[in-house]
DNA sequence: GGGTAATCGTTCAATCTTAAAATATTTAAC
DNA sequence: GTTAAATATTTTAAGATTGAACGATTACCC
């Protein structure tokens, strides 16, 4: 939006803010998807693969509400993934409409291989910033962002 | 990449920082592209207007560097903005390889009627913070992004 | 001047993304 | 118990996104 915006004070220090905080996710995310990229997996992967790792099974409902994701989406996501045999769906059997997704060994063993490389990302570019500084971000971040 | 992650206090806190810093940016992003596409744009198309605004023509060349988009999403992105006359590509004369990316008059007036309910959008949302704070935020954001 | 680089944009294939419509299944209501 | 409403997933259409291959055009170099 360009900073270039004549408005009150108010509005262009807001405008400010919110470019510069989308610039430095954008920043952090690039690093990370580039490395995922090279392993051969999306972003989107990788958020299913971590959060079934972490939460263990989940429906195909579940996953799209934590990562905030549509449904059909996630059905997409899935079906990825189930073709590289990094998860497979299994039919609930008291609920035969609901899907939950499960991981495969080759998909922990997938994360369990790249996960550390992705921390590794993170730490590293984060560490412009002091601990009181991730500590001071963290408190500005959550009064701006939405928990799930 | 949940907060689960056994690893070093620094790693730790590393993970907990970007996973704020992303919830807080999809926030954000979040209302403002719902209030975007109720007028019929998406964040990318508006983007595009937005750069043009303010920088006058500019080649899709310049414009992916701006956007940090590829030259395969420019392409598409202008064909639909084109689409819609809200912008139009003129051959440079000099170096006929190149596009110039002009604003018509039906994007202008699409901008101007659009910006100021983005820019409140912002604003609001933002309003979270005292302006201290969001002086705070942008100088940790800073230590963070690229500038472009 | 002619040949080879490099540059700009387009096309293509793969994946992501959403919203809306269609299917399948379950639950609730009567 | 049958019908209607609710829920879970899939499909579809439109657009976004990237990287790679390709065509057109320009720049460089001998």
């Amino acid at each position: 939006m360009g900073t270039h915006y004549k408005g009150s004070k108010k509005a262009k220090r807001a405008l400010d803010s919110y470019i510069k905080l989308i610039r430095a996710a954008d920043t952090i995310n690039s690093t990370f998807n580039i490395s995922l990229s090279k392993a051969g997996l999306t972003e989107s992967q990788f958020n299913v693969l971590d959060a079934l790792h972490h939460l263990g099974p989940l429906s195909q409902k579940e996953l799209g509400f934590k990562l905030l994701k549509s449904g059909g989406n996630i059905t997409m996501v899935i079906d990825n993934l189930e073709k590289d045999k990094y998860v497979e769906r299994r039919r609930g059997k008291e609920d035969r409409r609901i899907f939950f997704v499960h991981l495969t060994n080759k998909g922990e063993e997938k994360l369990n291989e790249i996960l550390p490389v992705q921390v590794d990302i993170i730490t590293n570019e984060m560490s412009r910033l002091s601990k009181n500084e991730q500590i001071e971000l963290q408190r500005l971040c959550k009064k701006i962002g939405i928990k799930r």
